[in-house]
DNA sequence: CATCTGAGTTTGACATTCGAACTGAGCCTC
DNA sequence: GAGGCTCAGTTCGAATGTCAAACTCAGATG
């Protein structure tokens, strides 16, 4: 960005910047890789834990928080011959931030990745697509024409 | 993302997937809050510190992983008379995250910003940009290009 | 009735974070 | 050349958060 260094203090005040306001919420590492597991569509407890390794009090105390912020619902459902059940699914809010969580996939795929990207991310016709900074004007590809198609 | 729910396990086990190597070396509130300060141009220890209320040893503890991991480099610099002293500078591969951070941003003002955004992110020629999932075709807009106005 | 399963809660050891006080290197003033 | 200043960093004890393993609970099943 424009700046050629000898700034002394941010041009926003953290409390003032959408960036911060975001990390108060979403900062950090369980809340995002949560996200990971919600977009990729698991949204239940147990999968979600075998997924990621994840404390069975850390994912509770997680999700708890994440539905107050309102980044995901409970949603009741019920497997042949089971109690009723909560999974976890993504508000309109938590669907927000998957510029945030493809981003960060993006940069991770760039520098740490030597195996190369373990997804792909295209439309529906199979055109790749990228999170990246363009004019305002650019037409945004809805998330609902995303595909993602691991790799090998 | 075009998955209906019921899916049960990532398709992508989080050892190989880019978001989450990522929140391995970002994943945590400070990191984050340290590159936008780099972003913004803030570069010293103090001056870091006057902008975050981050306690003293978090910083250089922090700062100095982020050495480690590439994202900044320490560049000596010295004030008219004053001892030689460190400045800290985004990497390459540290200014590959802005688009992490300008989709935090962008996440953060559309959603906990009932005041609206503080900042106004256009190129030199004044035309608004955003951070979006587009065409892998559309031509990026390079950081250099990038001017942050402060509104209000 | 005993058992199983998914989704938690509890517990106690361990690690990290916080904030405040302290250190240290170089420069400046007297 | 003694003392003070600034920036950058260390150290320390208290508070907070994390972890893994054990326990709980409700309803379905045998």
């Amino acid at each position: 960005m424009s700046n050629s260094d000898g700034v002394r203090r941010a041009p926003v005040p953290v409390e003032r910047c959408g960036a911060a306001r975001a990390l108060e919420v979403i900062g950090d590492r369980w809340t995002l890789l949560i996200l990971r597991e919600a977009f990729y569509g698991v949204t239940r407890f147990d999968d979600m834990r075998a997924d990621m390794g994840i404390p069975r009090s850390v994912l509770t105390q997680r999700l708890a928080r994440m539905v107050e912020e309102g980044l995901l619902t409970r949603v009741p459902y019920r497997e042949a011959g089971a109690r009723e059940r909560f999974a976890y699914a993504l508000t309109g809010k938590g669907r927000g931030l998957a510029g945030v969580i493809l981003a960060l996939m993006r940069w991770g795929d760039a520098h740490l990745a030597p195996d190369g990207p373990a997804l792909a991310v295209t439309d529906r016709a199979g055109r790749p697509l990228k999170v990246a900074l363009v004019d305002a004007e650019v037409p945004e590809v809805p998330l609902r024409e995303v595909v993602l198609r691991p790799l090998v």
